[in-house]
DNA sequence: AAAATAGTGTCTGTCAGACAGTATGGA
DNA sequence: TCCATACTGTCTGACAGACACTATTTT
């Protein structure tokens, strides 16, 4: 039995945010169909109610069927709903946002990977979306260790905090850093492996991994 | 022109906490239709698409039009959407958290104050969504000011401890509270106004009131 | 040895927790 | 004066920021 009022439109819409080249960005995909037909906007798709047990599932389908990849951290971030944001009627989108490491743009199917800073005006209320989910990924950065799923399989403590540094948009000091790395120990050294610096010269740096705890809540804030 | 999906029901559920007697509450509405009919439930209801703007209006009318009250804190919460939550069908259920002064209950409506610890099984995912409610009022409660929105008009600094207490379930030192409060000056002293101890004997504390800041986030976490 | 990069040790200012002390009222 | 409650001052341990120092590699 339905209901006797009619019901929006229901869609989920993704932010994927990656680290291309050193600078967060997001993927888009160009859009197939209208509304907005041609331009890049973030994947998204309607919530399939035979197919979806549930929207964590529509949001999952979503990033395989838009885009093959699959996303090692995955949050719901906001709902927005409302009456003017798609022409094609009251709509509502939920919005997630995953973290991936750094991932090649795709011109053959339509996917552009763009930084986030300078990002010209997307369809809809995307570019609202993306700005939310910049700013909780950054909120949650200074307290957890939510930037290490932006982290290939390996790396060293230099490039972490080089990625904290660029996600937080500040220097961080090396020691504090450290300290508090090691001390919260979700990563972990590699036994054995070590990266050479790139000009040949220098003591080579141990490699980490993640460790078993992941996602983790520091204490206190971690800086500033 | 509708998609050619069939669309999920939308509603709009709400958690109002309250403190009742001191203890961390919510409100909840008898049912007035199937199903779980007669069963206390969250108080929600569809989104109206020819009468609601956005979601935050779904919200606020259903607020008004189930409670007659006015929140003065409301914040979406998270969404819950899937295949089984709802014997009608799929659902999607935005649902918003607020915070309210002490309310009375109102049998005559069907309106029930219940502590949130030791609630009984809720219909729907409703026992779901209280808990992530009281787990995010407590989670920002530790760096924000967010608990004044449970305060009456006037309270004392006491008042407000011994809140932030009952809401973070442990114990406050009183120097630094009051150095935190202080600093962060969310509050302000009403000149002039102060409440006698109930006992008769002991000085009398003084009153304050919401300031202009109203809700701010701390630099650090305010307390273990 | 020099240079370059990786990693550690230590000082210090800040601040939350603890708690003792002062203030102000009624009995 | 005593008691009860409200409020404040100060000591201290923990810790983040700063930064100098040691370690390890290639040239």
């Amino acid at each position: 039995m339905k209901s006797d009022y009619p019901t929006p439109l229901a869609t989920v819409d993704l932010v994927l945010l990656t680290l291309r080249d050193g600078v967060l960005s997001v993927a888009l995909v160009r859009r197939d169909r209208p509304p907005f037909e041609g331009r890049l906007a973030l994947p998204g798709g309607f919530v399939h109610v035979e197919e979806d047990e549930d929207l964590a599932a529509t949001a999952r389908r979503v990033l395989r069927e838009k885009t093959g990849l699959v996303a090692p951290y995955l949050e719901q971030l906001y709902t927005f709903g409302g009456r003017n944001r798609d022409e094609r009627g009251w709509s509502i989108s939920v919005a997630y946002f995953a973290l991936l490491p750094d991932i090649a743009p795709d011109p053959e199917n339509g996917r552009a990977i763009l930084e986030v800073d300078g990002l010209p005006h997307l369809p809809f209320d995307h570019s609202r979306i993306v700005e939310q989910a910049v700013a909780r990924l950054r909120g949650k950065s200074s307290y957890s260790s939510l930037p290490v799923y932006l982290m290939p399989e390996r790396f060293t403590l230099d490039d972490l905090q080089s990625v904290y540094e660029r996600v937080l948009g500040q220097p961080l000091d090396r020691g504090s850093f450290r300290r508090q790395i090691d001390f919260q120990g979700f990563v972990e050294p590699v036994p054995g492996e070590f990266r050479r610096p790139e000009g040949g010269r220098g003591r080579p740096a141990q490699l980490y991994r993640l460790g078993a705890k992941r996602l983790k809540e520091f204490g206190r804030r971690m800086l500033a």
